[in-house]
RNA sequence: GGCCCCAUCGUCUAACGGUUAGGACAUCGGGUUUUCAAUCCGGUAAUCAGAGUUCGAUUCUCUGUGGGGUCACCA
């Protein structure tokens, strides 16, 4: 590991990563990690985050996907210096706007005699893979290279002819050493019939072109990386530094985290209440450790100690348990008035009692869960009077007669307390005081909670009756009597 | 199947070749709470297996096993 970090500290060219989706759908976590990384290496190095499309499959493209992406990726405040929107010195930052590029690298390997046009006819590469299947050989085009290509015209695709057979090694800053057989070489499609390049050559040509450094990107593309070395050798340029993530699996599964098993959109947790910076914290953490014992980290502070070396190798199951806690520990980072100011947004208006928050938030641990408690019907005991069976106020074997009795010694002390000075340590006070001379402070307290509530489960009496009033507070349990 | 990669509590992870293998989530128990929640304290729980190197292996090597990735005119 020594050996590249003194590698990177050599490099004097800023640092250049890039986030490059394709528009086919919402964003995941997987996707969202993958950008993350990369915009926390840049910030860290003071370098530039570029956010590019890569929209040269059209038959899978989704409508709107362009600006879901960014509005996900705004929303967890990875913020880009270039892009589709913003412009930048490498302008258009969208695939399909720049195929002319593509086209002048393409006759640049012509030229070079590093390509050729592929006559084949979609039946016909069937059949040699049929054949191939049959005599139970590896189907490999470069076996079928056509001895006289025609001339590219841009109607047939075009492809790339691997000239070196041999192993190839190259250094990943997070992995170290990676290799992979010749077996993994053949010749493959950079021009696709349809005048689009594929992924395999657009992205090599736009992150040469935009002087991207380091090119982080998940694990399922180190099998490729020999079809990209190939090409930059053939190009004639330096390959980037490659650094790869591990893959995030799902919950259930052991497979790697996709759309099919199930994978959320990321602005679902915008949705559910989740805080960007808790989001963050998490996926950074997932597949990533600085040692140490914290886990809770702001974005500054995550930034500020993102280290390439210490991304894991494998891959990490997502937890909903986890991320719930850390947003919990976010929130508690949070001014007491941001607090109060999401709690009370979250709130049916008529419900925007700023005496609640306190209340809510010891339940919670993402705004969601505020509406939750609302739809539930939770909180509904705090602006009118609960129904309930009368037994439900009877606390263990009390006699009834005994819990009346109690009560009324309630209301007559809770009478005795100024309007104005009904907190919750004085009610505290005045009630601790009768229910301490009882054999079960639960004789009092008990049927004292439940008449204000009318639920098996609530806030203690003292708070209840302090956001009630004293008005309602003696008339609920006048009631109960 | 070929090639490549990975392997520490249930989960996320920490540990210059020498630690009673640490922390967090979850779980369980207890204190405080009428209850729930919150909070505090405590417990259960892991180095995939087998060889080798070494005085000593979670750590290095090999084999096995398990898991993942990839083999497109998808990215």
């Amino acid at each position: 590991m020594l050996k590249y970090n003194s590698m990177l500290e050599k490099a004097t060219k800023k640092v250049v990563t890039r986030f490059a989706p394709s528009p086919t759908g919402f964003m995941h976590v997987g996707g969202v990690r993958t950008a993350l990384y990369a915009w926390l290496f840049a910030r860290k190095n003071n370098g530039q985050f570029i956010l590019r499309i890569e929209d040269t499959d059209k038959e899978r493209e989704v409508a709107g996907s362009i600006e879901h992406i960014q509005k996900s990726l705004k929303w967890l405040g990875l913020n880009w210096d270039q892009g589709p929107d913003i412009g930048g010195p490498f302008a258009p930052y969208i695939q399909s706007e720049r195929l002319e590029l593509y086209k002048k690298y393409a006759e640049i390997l012509i030229k070079k005699g590093s390509a050729y046009a592929d006559p084949y006819a979609e039946k016909e590469i069937e059949e040699f893979k049929k054949k191939a299947e049959i005599e139970k050989k590896p189907f490999l085009y470069r076996e079928h290279r056509p001895e006289n290509p025609p001339v590219w015209d841009g109607t047939m695709p075009l492809r790339f002819k691997v000239s070196e057979l041999k192993q190839a090694v190259w250094n990943d800053l997070v992995w170290g050493e990676l290799s992979a057989g010749p077996e993994a070489l053949d010749d493959f499609i950079l021009i696709k019939s349809d005048g689009y390049p594929t992924y395999n050559f657009a992205h090599i040509v736009d992150d040469i072109e935009m002087g991207v450094t380091h090119v982080v990107r998940g694990q399922e593309f180190i099998s490729s990386t020999p079809k990209f070395l190939a090409v930059y050798k053939a190009l004639g340029v330096m390959p980037p530094y490659f650094v790869t993530t591990p893959p995030i699996m799902g919950i259930e599964g052991k497979k790697k985290l996709s759309k099919r098993d199930g994978a959320k959109d990321i602005l679902e947790y915008e949705k559910e209440g989740y805080l960007p910076d808790a989001m963050i914290n998490y996926l950074a953490f997932l597949g990533f450790n600085p040692g140490g014992e914290k886990e809770v980290y702001t974005r500054d502070e995550l930034i500020n100690v993102f280290d390439l070396t210490k991304i894991q190798h494998s891959g990490a199951k997502w937890s909903d348990d986890k991320l719930n806690w850390l947003n919990k520990e976010h929130i508690k980072l949070l001014s007491q008035a941001e607090i109060e100011k999401n709690i009370l947004e979250w709130l049916p208006e008529k419900m925007r009692n700023p005496k609640l928050v306190h209340v809510v938030l010891e339940r919670i641990s993402k705004w969601g869960d505020v509406k939750e408690m609302v739809e539930k019907g939770e909180l509904d005991f705090f602006f009118k009077q609960p129904s309930y069976s009368k037994e439900k106020l009877i606390f263990k074997n009390t006699l009834p007669e005994k819990i009346s009795e109690n009560l009324n010694q309630a209301i007559k002390a809770l009478g005795g307390i100024e309007e104005e000075n009904f907190t919750v340590e004085n009610i505290k006070n005045v009630l601790m005081t009768i229910a301490d001379k009882l054999d079960s402070r639960g004789e009092l307290l008990h049927p004292i909670r439940f008449a204000l509530s009318g639920l098996d489960k609530s806030p203690d009496p003292f708070t209840i009756a302090s956001i009630i009033g004293k008005n309602e507070t003696l008339l609920r349990l006048q009631k109960a009597i």
